[in-house]
DNA sequence: TCGGTATTTCCTGATT
DNA sequence: TAATCAGGAAATACCG
């Protein structure tokens, strides 16, 4: 029996955003959770306004950007108004991320939709960077300081680099991050970044850093889908919750479900850290 | 290459 | 009965 973790996430995330805020493509959205992103399934000149802020949250992903590093109400549009964007409107809005945000919808416009599924085989080569907007005017010759330099792999936030070589015996894509993406850290930065959090996790006691998981299955396909691991499960997530009260970055809460505590070891979640 | 670290995966059993 | 919690054990992947 297969997919009965996609059906729940799924219903989780239907019903969270479809109260919240009735997006008229959910439907394409749940799709992204269950193995590859959905932002690419459709070009960015059709995305909703959700869609171009999930674009935002996934660049940030990408380049480990604070998420106050861009402020989200400057882009509050929908994919035919970000698309419309110049350069110059990217970094009015963007400050210094708004070369690689404008680099991000260029290509994804250049690219169109895109279908790669998590583990295909087949693969492109690597984008020249070398020039890689030949049909944007605002990118003319005089403007192409900023891009010469080729980005790092994951540079757009590009569905699962296909290219991930399978060594492992079982079967997963690489599933690493490089250190100071930490589980924790990633639950810490959904509890402090509204715009990212969908009704996935709230706070019980903000003050004492105890926290509930409200879509428990979401939030584990979240971090699985920042480590590029699909099969990623709240079961396994929360098996490495309970290795961090050993480090007292989280602490017990007894008798109650979904319920965790930032420990002594946590820092940053605290308001006066901030 | 190796050891340390941070998960990830699988498992059994208990609790809600 | 299903979901969740707890924790052991081993595997995996990254980093210095």
């Amino acid at each position: 029996m297969s997919t009965p973790l996609t059906t729940m996430l799924e219903n989780q995330l239907t019903t969270t955003w479809g109260i919240t805020n009735s997006y008229s493509d959910a439907p394409m959205l749940m799709s992204g959770y269950t193995g590859r992103l959905w932002l690419y399934d459709s070009h960015p000149q059709f995305w909703s306004k959700h869609q171009v802020w999930e674009w935002l949250q996934q660049v940030m992903d990408m380049y480990q950007i604070d998420a106050s590093t861009i402020p989200f109400q400057h882009f509050d549009m929908d994919g035919h108004q970000l698309c419309s964007l110049t350069y110059q409107d990217f970094n009015r809005a963007a400050g210094s991320m708004g070369p690689t945000l404008f680099h991000s919808i260029t290509e994804l416009k250049l690219g169109g939709p895109c279908h790669v599924e998590i583990g295909q085989q087949d693969l492109k080569p690597e984008l020249d960077f070398s020039c890689p907007y030949p049909n944007i005017s605002s990118a003319s010759e005089e403007n192409c300081d900023y891009v010469i330099h080729p980005l790092p792999p994951a540079a757009s936030p590009a569905p699962s680099r296909p290219g991930i070589k399978k060594s492992c015996s079982r079967a997963h894509p690489k599933k690493h991050s490089p250190r100071g993406t930490h589980l924790w850290e990633f639950i810490r930065d959904i509890l402090l970044t509204p715009e990212r959090n969908p009704g996935l996790i709230k706070w019980e006691d903000r003050t004492a850093g105890v926290f509930r998981f409200l879509k428990s299955e979401a939030v584990a396909q979240l971090w699985g889908r920042k480590k590029n691991n699909s099969s990623m499960t709240y079961e396994k997530l929360s098996r490495a919750m309970r290795y961090y009260y050993k480090r007292e970055i989280l602490e017990r809460v007894d008798g109650r479900r979904l319920v965790y505590k930032f420990g002594r070891n946590a820092k940053g979640w605290k308001e006066s850290e901030k």
